[in-house]
DNA sequence: CTAGGGTTAG
């Protein structure tokens, strides 16, 4: 008799989820119990892996069907298709009628909640089961840990990460590399970067390894402080100790260094991602379209956008955005509608960016009608922010439709808009509107 | 059965 869940776990791990079912329902129904549900927990999971978590979620109400009662591990397995499908209400669900069924919740069961809710953005509720984990007696380990960590770090609650990364020890649970790359990300978005380079700086003293996804985080730390020339130091540093990079390190690379001015720079690590024989992707052409408009290469922009196809890199919203807005910046507020017209041909939804950076654009250029008619129509799709309304009401003033921006005004603070940051033009004591 | 990284304007 072959080990039929050690064959069907590495279909799994290929992501050859047809295999994996063929392989179950060509198995004989006369194993004993507790194989069969080891059967059908490696199935899940397979098709979990192979990113058919409903076929999974099937499979699982198909074995208390088959009167098989699912174990913690069918439990866990299910519960990882919930967060595939980023289906957390239906993780909850599982989680009830796990306790109902008096099976006990485990540490992977709890890290996989925690997980979810990191992938779902919903810190609160990955700290709510870090919690129910300690109230349950499941002692917390380097997973439950990381996935906290993470979870916050996707809110910039760099506090709370900070807090569970020193509550580690007296868990007596070591870091490890991910720990510290959680973590120097997590302070790292909340722009508390100078802090995120002493941790990546410690992992080394505490004789942690840092791996690509480590100098990843550094290369971004430094990026947001403007810190150019130490990336350069960084991409030394990874050469030296022989880690390799790859299209993520080098796309955060060209965004790092762009941030600090050093747009030519990004470009020429753009053009190592192909010379390291690597993949580009639409971040890598996104990052590149970013120094271009830093740069104000137009020309160069549209040879980089004319290269996606050739590269089979399809545009997103993010590709665009950047585009119009190096068009508002030099000027050419007609190529940033062609490009904003492109996004509907394309089927791709203009987002609040890509509506402000043309009404910005048609602001500089004093076409006030064409501001308005595109601050309705956003109206419509997306909430306008405190830049929509303020670039609307200025394209309005430029055009001596006062009216129109006095009517905007009021518009904006009666629905409370951006708070208490209004428009420079409107406390401006030469402004005709208002005074 | 469980964990980590990269892209956008004003």
């Amino acid at each position: 008799m072959v080990r039929i869940s050690g064959k069907i776990t590495s279909c799994g791990k290929l992501a050859l989820w047809q295999r994996a079912c063929s392989l179950l329902v060509g198995a004989t129904a006369s194993l004993p119990r507790r194989r069969s549900v080891a059967k059908s927990n490696a199935t899940i999971t397979a098709m979990e892996q192979g990113r058919e978590w409903q076929l999974g979620l099937v499979l699982f109400h198909s074995i208390a069907k088959n009167q098989i009662n699912p174990d913690v591990i069918s439990f866990t397995a299910a519960l990882n298709c919930c967060g595939r499908g980023r289906q957390w209400h239906l993780a909850l669900e599982f989680y009830e009628a796990m306790l109902r069924e008096r099976v006990k919740p485990n540490s992977y069961v709890f890290n996989t909640m925690i997980s979810m809710f990191e992938k779902v953005r919903k810190w609160q509720h990955a700290l709510a089961f870090f919690t129910e984990m300690a109230s349950r007696q499941v002692q917390p380990d380097v997973f439950s840990f990381n996935s906290s960590i993470s979870a916050f770090e996707k809110a910039a609650q760099w506090w709370l990460a900070l807090s569970w990364f020193d509550t580690m020890s007296p868990h007596e649970v070591q870091p490890n590399v991910v720990t510290y790359n959680a973590s120097i990300s997590a302070l790292e978005k909340g722009s508390q970067w100078q802090r995120g380079i002493q941790l990546f700086k410690a992992m080394q003293m505490c004789h942690v390894s840092p791996d690509i996804v480590s100098y990843c985080a550094a290369i971004t730390s430094f990026g947001k402080g403007g810190e150019w020339q130490q990336v350069l130091l960084l991409h030394d540093e990874m050469s030296k100790r022989r880690v390799v990079p790859n299209m993520l390190s080098f796309n955060a690379t060209i965004s790092a260094v762009d941030k600090g001015g050093q747009w030519q720079l990004g470009l020429c690590f753009f053009n190592s991602i192909a010379q390291n024989k690597l993949q580009r992707d639409v971040i890598s052409f996104t990052a590149a379209l970013t120094c271009c408009g830093r740069g104000q290469q137009w020309q160069l922009a549209l040879h980089f956008f004319g290269a996606m196809p050739r590269a089979r890199v399809e545009p997103n919203a993010y590709t665009f955005n950047v585009i119009i807005s190096m068009f508002e910046k030099v000027g050419a507020w007609h190529h940033s509608l062609s490009f904003f017209t492109g996004m509907a041909s394309r089927q791709i939804q203009p987002d609040v960016f890509s509506f402000n950076s043309s009404i910005s654009s048609f602001e500089k250029a004093a076409q006030w009608s064409l501001a308005l008619s595109w601050f309705d129509a956003m109206s419509e799709k997306v909430q306008p922010d405190v830049y929509s309304f303020n670039s609307t009401i200025s394209a309005c003033e430029k055009g001596s439709q006062w009216q129109q921006g006095i009517s905007l005004f009021e518009a904006m603070t009666k629905h409370k808009v951006g708070g208490f940051a209004l428009s420079q033009d409107l406390y401006n004591p030469d402004h005709p509107c208002i005074y």
